[in-house]
DNA sequence: TCCATAGTTCGCAACATACGAACTTATGAA
DNA sequence: TTCATAAGTTCGTATGTTGCGAACTATGGA
């Protein structure tokens, strides 16, 4: 089993980013880190909007991300903590994971802002 | 040959839209694309940075970005004129196409300030 | 008509992905 | 220590996706 592996802020390109995220499940993977108080564990997402995720698949889905550089995940006794490097890739990218983060809550319906009057395109930002 | 299909603005995705730009070549061609005043033929990116790209591996380029709705294609006459779908995508996804372009603008060392007085994190990348 | 140019489609090899099975690591109980 | 359980990882394989040369289609001109 190696270790797990980060890549340096420096060697995190944007191809990486965006084909991590161009993946429907590690999106909302991605999405429910950034949102979240605290670190979550891998097996918090093995079941996902009602579709059960096999453990291997998640596995590889977390290796993505985390070597993509945009979360950093750390052995806690027997589970694993998973937490985003948002600030980091907003100092080397800024703008680029709001922007992806908003676009995925407007396309699944999230960011309607609870009262439409006249439905003018209002969205979250 | 089918004709040409460009999906409406109501069905292009962002997981679309990042996979189209997760690959260099394509996000290379649409960011000149972007950056264009006036629309581009297929085979003006035959040759693209020190480097020769197959016509067939080109033709399969722009149809994941036509099919990803990043672009428009046109016959015209016995050539193809392409733009950007820009305003459209701004307006469904607003500030993401900007928010990527940008970063891949920093990451290719494109967007150094001119003027960086206190050297502060201005490295290529 | 024939020819040249600009793109597309086909076919195959190489690479990537999903997932069950088997494995490693950590923790607690006996 | 040994067994059991839980959380993740790795392996093997079936299935998809991608890159590219060869053959094809469509348009325009002589």
């Amino acid at each position: 089993m190696r270790p797990l592996t980060h890549p340096s802020i420096e060697h995190v390109t944007v191809e990486g980013i965006l084909h991590a995220l161009s993946d429907p499940v590690r999106a909302t993977i991605y999405a429910q880190l950034a949102c979240a108080d605290a670190a979550n564990s891998c097996s918090a997402f093995l079941q996902m909007e009602d579709r059960c995720i096999p453990k291997s698949t998640l596995s590889q889905h977390f290796r993505a991300l985390r070597e993509a550089g945009l979360i950093r995940s750390e052995r806690r006794g027997v589970e694993m903590l998973n937490t985003t490097r948002c600030a980091e890739i907003e100092q080397r990218f800024p703008g680029l994971l709001p922007a992806i983060l908003q676009a995925h809550a407007i396309q699944s319906g999230q960011s309607k802002p609870a009262k439409r009057k006249s439905a003018a395109r209002s969205r979250v930002g």
